[in-house]
RNA sequence: GGGCGGUUAGCUCAGUUGGUUAGAGCACUUCCCUUACAAGGAAGGGGUCCGGGGUUCGAGUCCCUGACCGCCCA
């Protein structure tokens, strides 16, 4: 290539496809086995959520791990840094079902060739296909692969260094048989367990959810005053309650043991109204007297109190609402249901059979009005009318509907007892910000529930359990049969246990399939163990575990990190990593956090065709982890002109006629010098995960020290019109120089950085990729001494300064030449001036320069005495 | 309610163990097509470092306290 005919600017598109491309056929990100243990960095990539949509926070955030990899690559450590794509789960099912027009129905039976129309000719409105639970999974796995394929795409032309020979993803069979193989070291370890109990559900996706997924809400409710009898008296009570529809479910009554106003009435029994139903009135410390009246019913099941209450004061269990969020046949009377009138309450509960709880709400309020109330001897049990509050309510983090405590059957990891273990787990790792540790923590102190880890969903990894069948018909849930690991991956609904038949199935003395799948962070928690072939490939499994890093962002804290170290720690007993790297949100540029719902999402690939990869990898790069920050537009535009610069003051250089020599210029060797700190500092801040620190002092010497005065000052002398000697020394530094910079910058830039060493340091090291090169050291610098010239390089430039003031000053063209002037230097910097007079001669293009002493300056500054231009 | 982070130029952000006159880029003003680069260069203007108190010879930085923004937890 002939270097002096290069275009003006930089072709990045053409650039970035030719790259990639070459980047595979060379295999320069492949990770090689061979390497020891200590020479090896081990990435547990974040495998995006292929459903999602693209948007630049992901460009953010992969891209500071991108930075790491290739920084430890260029170390000589063997990266291993694969991809993942997580695939089920529930956003998938939500945009298949939009996305075809689908709904699963579990029924049905299998369709062969299913047949649906386009998805652009569906009417939105029309009630939804409903189609097999294969069907349902068939497309959402034919969706997923087209949505991998977009981020693929993408990763590629960011400039991912992944090795795209780890890939996998969530729903493959490698991973379904972890997920299964870590259920059954769990189980036979004892860390889980089955059992029927009060768990939170949403009944809109009629699935348990788990902890981590639920927030806090704070929503707008209504105290209700309801009056309460009690037992064989005529005395009485006033609750308050946010949930009047579950009156019916009312189990006991509750209030603080020091409230006089209350405390006669502990161990005798209220009435409720409506129902007529007698139950315990207990003390109770979690009520707070402040709260309502100070008094409460405690329901199967308002809030995660009840649950307790209903635990420790053995109180009776009456769930009247059903899955799907809908009140519940009962009938009062029988056993469970006592009410000393079961005929009056079951006319009145009638009324609310098979309505949701909104609705039940408005019936009850209405039953509550009525005046003759014969508990409360014909006095209308609502005392007043509701009073509005606004209180925090129990969420599933994708749910629309409060989460309630339904009964039912789910499997659990048993946390509780393991908070110290986990948190002690914590404190091994290093986390990036420190201060990030601490989310760790108080999500681990304030763990309240085991991990439910059932979901009754259908694009997820099925549990690798069946129960049987006793000769009645009942299903033996208590004793569950476990598959053997070596028929790991298999769905229970297709496979048959060891010592059934197929045709046992769902018969009397048979067997019965598990429906339900994994909590998806179920397998999630699993990567760092998945990608280094725990359970298969122990050679590499002990090479690679526990991995160097953990990327990811803050607000899966609790649950993609936490759950993968308690899946380490159970497991393996060790930690998953060494370090956790989290990275900020992308804000918007009012500061909002980008997101679907808001509509303020910025897709990332119109601004890498506009402003180059190598730019948008730049705005990333600025950021330092864990600080959330605005997208900035400016940012790419100024990371786009580092790459154009690099770009000519590269092809300037080397375009160059003539030979490197010996260094021996003193403002060559100090320049070097200055340099070689810079490494070192570079270095010290990506060893210290501070890259944004790193690309700074990179971008500012080479900016300023570089090409705005080094090249300026050596110009004259690289044309060779002063002498070999002259011209071979700068030519030498400026090699050398060139080539640590551009290794400096190739972690950020690793477009324009590999195009440029392709010109000419490709071949003088043998090493065809920038990215392969060795990172930069002390190794790369001669035997340097400032040989009494310290200081000369600051000088050179402190003149070049002060020159450009007075042309300024003068409003003189740069193009005019300057006849004579006179530099004046405090004594002490006076003998560097004088040594690098003819270097600034030449860069000011001076016919003469003259430096005089003045001991009255004050500092190293130089000021300009005399100046005269040649007349234009 | 408890905790974490933030508040520095018009904007986006640096600012290391406390140490000269607090920085960069963008934007703005003036000048310059000059030989790698006008997608460039040179020069310049712009600050109550959120408020209050304290420690110190010295505080953007450390301590106390308050305000506001964001987040985590309850």
């Amino acid at each position: 290539m002939i270097i002096s005919e290069l275009p003006k600017h930089f072709d990045t598109q053409a650039a970035e496809s030719s790259w990639e491309a070459r980047w595979r056929e060379l295999g320069v990100y492949r990770y090689a086995e061979t390497t020891a243990r200590e020479g090896r960095f081990a990435i547990d990539t974040p495998p995006p959520t292929v459903s999602g949509s693209l948007h630049v926070g992901h460009v953010f955030s992969y891209t500071h791990t991108d930075l790491i990899a290739r920084f430890q690559r260029m170390r000589g450590k063997s990266v291993f840094y694969p991809m993942g794509w997580d695939d089920n789960g529930l956003p998938t099912e939500r945009r298949v079902q939009n996305y075809f027009h689908v709904r699963c129905n579990p029924s049905l039976k299998y369709e062969l060739e299913l047949q649906l129309p386009a998805p652009e000719s569906i009417d939105p409105k029309s009630p939804p296909r409903e189609i097999s639970r294969r069907n349902f999974i068939e497309l959402c796995l034919r969706l997923t692969q087209e949505d991998e394929k977009s981020f693929k795409q993408l990763w590629g032309r960011l400039g991912l260094s992944v090795d795209w020979t780890q890939e996998y993803s969530t729903i493959d069979a490698r991973c379904r048989r972890a997920a299964q193989r870590s259920f059954l070291d769990l189980w036979r370890k004892g860390h889980i367990y089955s059992v029927e109990a009060p768990t939170m559900w949403d009944v809109d996706f009629q699935t348990a959810v788990a902890q981590a997924e639920v927030e806090d809400r704070k929503i707008q409710g209504h105290f209700h005053h309801v009056r309460f009898g009690v037992e064989g008296s005529n005395d009485g009570f006033t609750i308050a309650t946010t949930r009047p529809e579950l009156l019916p479910a009312c189990v006991g009554v509750t209030a603080h043991p020091d409230d006089a106003r209350y405390r006669h009435l502990f161990g005798k029994r209220a009435l409720t109204p409506l129902f007529g139903v007698p139950v315990p009135i207990f003390p109770s410390d979690l009520s707070d007297p402040e709260k309502g009246t100070g008094i409460l019913m405690v329901c199967t099941f308002g809030d995660a109190t009840d649950v307790r209450w209903w635990r420790e004061q053995s109180l009776a269990n009456r769930q009247i609402l059903g899955r799907n969020g809908r009140l519940l046949a009962v009938k009062f009377g029988e056993t469970n249901w006592p009410s000393i009138d079961p005929e009056r309450a079951n006319v009145l509960y009638a009324e609310l059979t098979g309505k949701s709880v909104k609705q039940a709400r408005r019936v009850i309020l209405e039953q509550l009005r009525a005046p003759d109330e014969p508990v409360l001897r014909g006095q209308p049990p609502l005392e007043k009318e509701p009073m509005p509050i606004e209180h925090p309510v129990k969420f599933f983090e994708k749910g629309d509907q409060p989460l309630e405590f339904i009964t039912t059957r789910q499997f659990f990891v048993r946390l509780l007892d393991k908070k110290q273990m986990l948190l002690d787990a914590g404190d091994q790792i290093q986390w990036h910000p420190e201060f990030m540790r601490h989310r760790y923590r108080t999500w681990t102190e304030n763990l309240a529930f085991d991990w439910a880890i059932s979901r009754q969903r259908y694009f997820g990894v099925s549990f690798p359990v069946w129960y049987p069948i006793g000769a009645e018909g009942e299903v033996d849930y208590a004793n569950p049969i476990v598959a053997a690991e070596e028929s790991l991956p298999l769905d229970p609904a297709d496979a048959t246990p060891p010592g059934f038949t197929e045709d046992q199935r769902g018969k009397p003395g048979g067997f019965q399939a598990e429906a339900d799948v994994f909590d998806t962070w179920f397998t999630s928690s699993l990567t760092p163990m998945i990608a280094t072939g725990w359970g298969e490939q122990p050679d590499r499994f002990r090479s690679l575990f526990p991995m160097d890093l953990r990327p990811q962002s803050h607000e899966i804290i609790r649950t993609w990190a936490f759950y993968t170290i308690v899946k380490s720690c159970l497991h393996e007993d060790k930690i998953p990593w060494k370090n956790v790297a989290i990275s900020g949100w992308i804000l918007d540029p009012d500061r909002k956090k980008m997101s679907k719902s808001r509509g303020n999402v910025i897709t990332p690939m119109h601004l890498l065709d506009e402003y180059g990869s190598d730019a948008v990898r730049y705005w990333a790069a600025g950021a330092q982890l864990g600080a959330d920050t605005a997208f900035d537009v400016n940012v790419l535009k100024v990371g786009k002109r580092l790459v154009t610069k690099i770009f000519n003051a590269s092809k300037f250089f080397l375009g160059k006629e003539g030979l490197p020599g010996l260094i021996v210029y003193p403002m060559d060797r100090v320049f070097l010098l200055r340099l070689r700190e810079l490494v070192l500092n570079v270095t010290r801040h990506f060893e210290s995960y501070e890259h944004q620190q790193a690309l700074a002092e990179t971008e500012r010497f080479f900016w300023t020290a570089f090409t705005d005065s080094y090249i300026e000052m050596s110009r004259a002398r690289t044309l060779g019109t002063y002498g070999t000697e002259a011209q071979g020394s700068a030519l030498a530094t400026l090699r050398i120089a060139l080539s640590v910079f551009l290794r400096l910058f190739a972690p950020f830039l690793p477009y324009i950085a590999d195009e440029v060493w392709s010109w000419s340091y490709a071949e003088e090291t043998g090493c065809a990729s920038i990215h392969a090169a060795a990172w930069p050291s002390e190794s790369d610098f001669p035997e340097l001494a400032a040989d009494g010239n310290e200081g000369i390089f600051e000088i050179a430039v402190e003149a070049l300064y002060a020159i450009n003031r007075s042309r300024a000053g003068a409003g003189v063209s740069s193009a005019r030449e300057i006849k004579t002037a006179t530099l004046a230097a405090k004594p002490e910097a006076f003998p560097l001036l004088k040594a690098a007079c003819e270097d600034i001669r030449l860069a000011v293009r001076a016919n003469e320069l003259l430096a005089v002493e003045e001991p009255q300056l004050d500092g190293m500054g130089i000021e300009v005495r005399q100046i005269e231009f040649i007349s234009a």
